[in-house]
DNA sequence: GGGTCCAATTTGTAAAGACAAATGCCGTGG
DNA sequence: CCACGGCATTTGTCTTTACAAATTGGACCC
């Protein structure tokens, strides 16, 4: 604590002004000359505490027009936990079992979503995320094998295919989407639950520059799907 | 072009290398001193570089041992748009419509996401967006009074609860929790949809220093809810 | 052979100086 | 009174220099 960095410093010192409100939106923060006179350090260091405030989107900053309190949240920064690390941080045996690894040629919805014309040449895998004797996860997913020929030779029984991607895949890109579903009779099968019980589904492409990598669409039976939002 | 600041071509650069997959998981990064002879800039400008490449969990950096390529994807962060800029966004017409707005105590489930004993002194705030003839979404919001006095005061018939608390009151952390749920009766009135379409359910608590300052419970109807990836 | 300690390497923070870029403000001129 | 333009202010970037902190690798000793 004696060894905290000035700039550090001086973000808490804002921040603390900003959280407790005794600056509010759209208030003048003090310059970058002023700080540094009223911490007695360098410009850069007070200009590195702004910047980093900037950067998290706390401040706005304008030349000439000096750094002002920034609107805060139209929105929200949120954290997708990976499925393992959630099981197990529940503190309950996690377990992923392969049900289907074969080529096959993805349906149109599928298809759009990666933006390729070219039918078949890809992997598909089916998987589904044990949490103790429950499934918390389905998983189906798309391999674009002309991106990724590598995927031929894995062995998708001992690793998920989640994690085989994130570790020998680069990606420039990841788009998400999240949605409600009620689960139709397979859904419910694959997920050993009622039928018409609410689901979480998530989707996910990954693309490497612009070429669509794969297609994921994970599903979470109804309960809790807890997503902590980002504290910076 | 011409006027890209050294240290952003020096982050393109190793960000391209890693995104492309030139450098792989585990690969050790050029040091400062390398990166400097290679730009021909100073070190602070390479230290700059990889410190914001850092920042953003791209490579991990150890004093004597360097900087490595950073295993990805352990998590993503995902934003949530404000209501209307997302209805606005679709070219709908955006409506909020106020339901209720009255003193209340609130249900123990509440209470407990609140962590407050105090019964009673809250405002009990409802009301609905509209995107054009839907229902969007439908929002129960609880408001500390003790640490937000001030609410009483403001006209939630003109502005919805959500924007008047932005503008108005400072927070320091913020908690959010996705879950899916299918539409009982009295959700199924309220978002006018059929029982047991599945919702999605958003629950967020605002917190200033250790106090609960607002609980708020937000249900969209079944269908989408897009959720885009951030990039940075 | 193994354990321990030192030192070199690498990152982290900071200062002072300098110039560039943007832009609000004010003064001048029409 | 209004419009335009220059100036001063503020942020943005970069260099050089300096020292601190952490940790690994190897030397050295037992």
């Amino acid at each position: 604590m004696a060894d905290t960095p000035i700039y550090q410093l001086v973000k808490d010192a804002l921040r603390a002004r900003i959280e407790s409100g005794a600056l509010v939106t759209g208030d003048m923060v003090p310059g970058e000359e002023q700080l540094a006179a009223d911490f007695n350090c360098s410009r850069l260091t007070a200009h590195r505490a702004l910047r980093e405030l900037a950067d998290e989107g706390l401040v706005v900053r304008k030349r000439r027009a000096g750094t002002q309190v920034a609107a805060r949240g139209s929105g929200v920064l949120i954290r997708i936990p990976s499925v393992r690390e959630e099981i197990e941080g529940r503190g309950v045996a996690y377990r992923y079992e392969l049900l289907a690894c074969r080529h096959a040629v993805p349906g149109a919805a599928i298809s759009e979503a990666l933006s390729v014309d070219a039918k078949g040449r890809h992997l598909n895998v089916v998987g589904r995320h044990w949490a103790g004797n429950r499934v918390f996860q389905h998983d189906t997913r798309w391999i674009n094998l002309i991106q990724v020929p590598a995927a031929l030779e894995a062995d998708f029984s001992t690793v998920s295919a989640n994690q085989w991607l994130l570790e020998n895949v680069p990606s420039s890109s990841v788009d998400h989407e999240i949605s409600a579903l009620a689960a139709d009779a397979r859904a419910a099968t694959a997920l050993e639950v009622e039928p018409g019980t609410a689901l979480l589904r998530i989707e996910r492409v990954s693309h490497l520059g612009q070429n669509a990598i794969t297609h994921a669409a994970m599903l979470h039976p109804g309960a809790l799907f807890s997503l902590k939002s980002e504290r910076r």
